[in-house]
DNA sequence: ATTGGCACTCCGGGACGGTGAGTGCCAACG
DNA sequence: CGTTGGCACTCACCGTCCCGGAGTGCCAAT
């Protein structure tokens, strides 16, 4: 039928308009691509693609755009996520590969994010809630001083300076680093702090327990960990083509509030799954006209972080859901190996 | 005499131009600054400005604007830094205190600085060299996995994770680190290395030895800590009102180049010294229409790190230059506390 | 259902002219 | 000699007008 057609019509708009920017007109479009038939009904087409709600005219008598539903059924229905070329995937590999510890994996991946897309790039820290402790340390620097290092099995370390009020000897500090141990090595998060709230107090000595555990358990549920995100290519913003003021400007300044990126990037998905938000389908409004793509990333199914891009509606979607895809990807089994 | 006058003409085209943004002509001049001449007298001042080069006009008959040689006598003999207001003082004291670590306090003087200025703020990372090593610990996680921690008196802790080749005995890693800290605890940075390199090699485990200083003397020298910075107030570059391509978007991408911006804060001033670099003066040609106004930062007269803000030329130098000198005060305050 | 034809709309860009701010110069003045 | 008022001149800016072109909607014919 001739609903095909109206689709191939749809797809064929969605990607003029992306590679050019502007309202595309029907005769233009039998020219580029190839369906066979006359401008005349490509226009009956798309009067009825308007009346769907898919496409727009910006002007009475100007081409079409697409719609942010316009932009959903193509996302949905009218696309494949191309893969990427073999020299892509070595290329993603060579630079990841070369991380040297966890930070710089988040690093690396955020630049090349925003590389691969020409977009603005958002890579958030692997989240602390559902790796376990493999192991804690304490170093007394001074008699009234302690250092307390957590190490997680996520690979992140938090080290944390600690004053004591009364100094503590050396032998005190290795009992109470082996009872630590005992406690909360190999438990998740959560488990651990369980433990340590339960933790029964060696006689003498409970002040400098109680404030070494205190620091611990407001390292582990510090949500700092989780709360940070890395961004990359703001350059990119460069090329939104909009206004600046009402498109560009609020984005920068979301760029710097991690909260709101954390809630753009949104849930985790795991599985390989990239999410799309289009527009005014995000929770604010300031960013009607731009999409999020993201998806989660972690060792095996475990989604232990987002990540994805952030640029104009009009963008280029397959290309764009498959290096987010193509980055979670390998930045997953890098988490694997470590 | 009328030199004088002709310094209050370029003084006041200065304000007026930073305040307004747009060509002084003479008559508006003479009204809003209580020069107690007329039009036609400021008309001959600004021709002998012209004449020396600074000021010029955009278009023949339009208003005068400063030259960049304009700014800097302005900067150099026309003004006096403003102090900052009580509250203003207040509230960087507030702000900085709450600092939990030496990160937060960088992350927290970079948007301080933004909020202040209204400009980019660029806060440099205390850098290495000048510290001591305050101390160095040895934890082994398993036989085969050393975790190498490293203090600096600057209250920066560095660690790594290392794998060796054998097994190592806890006493034999007690051991090592009783050498190393006997050979490294209160040096500077650059005698530690020395040192590290001539340690005598105990029998037997030469091999963890030798990995374990090849880590301290990595994370030693390891650039990577003087050469971070932190970028806030990024948003502020909407504001820039000159031609978007040409001036916010070679900032924009220089923003993640952090070798570009070390660059452009430059060597480090002590003693309350405010550096201020007007356009063209700068290395980077693609900056022609901004300057950077920086100083340096740390305990006691000793500069550990550089921070500042880049902006347009027409900018609040007296403004700006006096947030800058009180955040770097505040900041080397701090780290002379800690 | 598709197509060719046709009248209509409207954006974008170039031409045009008036207005106003600002300048440079000159002659007069203290 | 420095200062001032006057005057002619120069442009940027803005609103208007006009035209061409791309695109549309509709209709009758196939």
């Amino acid at each position: 039928m001739q609903d095909e057609r109206r689709l191939a019509v749809l797809r064929a708009i969605v990607e003029d308009y992306v590679s050019t920017q502007e309202p595309v007109g029907s005769k233009a479009l039998v020219e580029r691509h190839g369906l066979g038939v006359s401008p005349a009904t490509v226009r009956n087409d798309m009067a009825a693609l308007e009346e769907e709600g898919l496409i727009t005219q910006p002007h009475t008598s100007a081409g079409r755009i697409p719609t942010d539903k316009g932009y959903r059924l193509f996302v949905d229905r009218l696309t494949t996520i191309k893969p990427m070329s073999n020299a892509e995937k070595r290329a993603i590999a060579t630079i990841l590969d070369g991380a040297v510890d966890l930070d710089d994996v988040v690093q690396r991946s955020v630049r090349l994010l925003a590389q691969l897309t020409h977009q603005v790039a958002i890579v958030q820290y692997p989240t602390l809630s559902r790796s376990t402790v493999r192991h804690v340390e304490l170093v007394s620097l001074t008699p009234v001083r302690l250092m307390v290092i957590l190490i997680l099995s996520s690979g992140r370390v938090e080290q944390r300076l600690l004053d004591l009020d009364v100094p503590v000897e050396d032998d005190d500090v290795a009992g109470l680093r082996g009872r630590l141990a005992a406690a909360v090595n190999g438990r998740t998060i959560a488990e651990a702090i369980t433990e340590l709230s339960s933790l029964e107090v060696a006689p003498g000595h409970d002040g400098v327990q109680a404030a070494v555990v205190d620091v611990l358990v407001e390292a582990m549920s510090d949500q700092r960990g989780s709360e940070r995100v890395a961004v990359g290519g703001a350059a990119n913003l460069a090329r939104f083509g909009d206004s600046f003021e009402l498109s560009v400007r609020p984005l920068l300044e979301a760029l710097e509030e991690h909260v709101v990126l954390l809630k753009l990037l949104g849930e985790a998905q795991t599985g390989g799954m990239v999410t799309v938000r289009i527009g005014h389908e995000g929770p604010y409004q300031q960013f009607a006209s731009t999409s999020v793509v993201s998806t989660g990333y972690g060792p095996g199914d475990e989604a232990v972080g987002n990540l994805g891009v952030v640029g104009p509606t009009r963008m280029d979607y397959p290309g764009t859901m498959a290096a987010v895809r193509a980055v979670a990807r390998y930045v997953s089994r890098i988490l694997d190996e470590a």
